[in-house]
DNA sequence: GGAGTGTTTCGGCGCGGGCCGAATTGTGTT
DNA sequence: AACACAATTCGGCCCGCGCCGAAACACTCC
């Protein structure tokens, strides 16, 4: 016999802004140390520690301690789910300076989101699979379908898609993309598109940020994969 | 172009347990007036009006002026989402009184759950529908594939399900159960079913939470409909 | 119009907690 | 052993805001 859950106590833990930055910096999957995430959230190492402890406890992050590092990072899927659906009651952040204005294109361009592809690209490419009959359209946070899991786009990314999946997560789902406003590919087929356009070279995690950057070679092969013409991929400047 | 949106806005608003047990009243759909809100969260009015105030600034509510009372409602279906995924991360709160206990348990056998039914009850339903083949087993957040419309439990209830749906809203759809650590019918279906529970007198909703009684009338429907004794289904005393 | 009730606004109190600098612990490096 | 660096703990400051009582509105009903 359970009683009632107490909501409140993990939107607190989100609900403050330093923390928030952080959470938001982990929400690709990545293991971040205590420093990193100080920086990101634009506090003192002991203010980021204290965050990170409460965090912890809250069962919000886990540590995993590795040399003089410890490393963070989001505890589970449900957590990246929260944060998600958070994300889409959240009002869009004043844009203060040029800086912010870059990074923000970027990141509007191609961000990672948990372990799959996020922003414009993401997009591009769901629209053209969806189009192509790869899978049924897609609703955000619902299950997708797949109907053609030997479509060309796929198979030149090396990725052979299984029929019927085993594991319990969705081979394919639909994540609302916030940039967008439209639900973009996720699930175990998302996050393979992902890996592969980063293990061949197409696309690059930046260090400070959840923006990819598009290299040269990406920009011609995805241009080529999408039959589209180069310069309709912007490149951030 | 989209800035980054700040996850901590909304989070704060939830993150405060006054405010959290507002909107958790208010998650099954219903729309309330501000006094029976206060009560909910155990505030004075005046301090519960703020905290209202606050929430429809920021968008999580909605108010509707009728007489001398407003009705506050959640302004949507994202925000029940956020706070069913939030309440995944909750950690269960004690129970402090026998009161509480009683509360507790008529809320783990048969409540509501923004438009459809969560419970002990709801679980109950769930599985037998999986086991008799009416729809495939549930995946928590994931839309659900229907396998047998014509399910005799189904139209005894004087449900008929189109086989495909126009709507953009999934048929069905699982919700994870916080009692029971399960997910249970959730969706249109889901939906319809707590309708036609309701409409024939089976359920009543309780003027206070969102627990739902069982009527004698409803236990041996439900017993019938479901092929058990009368003595499995837990009255909440 | 006047009584009664639901709701909001205002003023003021007090606690919680976010913040930092300095000191401390623990772990690699030379 | 001595040093350097990451991370945490501690002490103290102070702002934000949650809370209530009293008063002001707003609306219904008589």
């Amino acid at each position: 016999m359970r009683a009632d859950a107490d909501v409140s106590v993990p939107a607190a833990l989100i609900g403050e802004p330093a923390r928030a930055a952080m959470l938001v910096a982990l929400l690709d999957g990545r293991s971040l140390p205590a420093g990193e995430l100080a920086r990101a959230a634009g506090v003192s190492p002991a203010t980021a520690s204290e965050h990170l402890s409460r965090l912890t406890v809250g069962g919000l992050t886990t540590v995993s301690r590795s040399g003089r590092h410890r490393y963070y990072t989001l505890s589970g899927r449900e957590v990246a789910r929260a944060l998600e659906a958070l994300q889409v009651l959240a009002p869009v952040r004043a844009v203060r300076s040029l800086r912010d204005a870059r990074a923000g294109s970027a990141l509007a361009f191609a961000r990672s989101c948990y372990d799959h592809l996020a922003g414009e690209l993401a997009i591009k490419l769901t629209d053209v699979l969806t189009r192509e009959g790869a899978f049924a359209p897609l609703v955000t946070g619902e299950k997708g379908t797949l109907l053609n899991a030997a479509h060309p786009l796929l198979a030149d990314l090396g990725l052979n898609v299984p029929v019927h999946n085993p594991s319990r997560r969705p081979m394919i789902r639909g994540c609302l993309d916030w940039t967008e406003r439209q639900p973009h590919l996720a699930g175990h087929l998302g996050a393979a598109v992902l890996t592969a356009l980063t293990s061949r070279g197409w696309l690059q995690p930046t260090p400070t940020s959840r923006a990819m950057c598009l290299t040269p070679e990406g920009r011609h092969g995805l241009a080529h994969l999408l039959d589209i013409d180069t310069t309709a991929l912007h490149l951030p400047s």
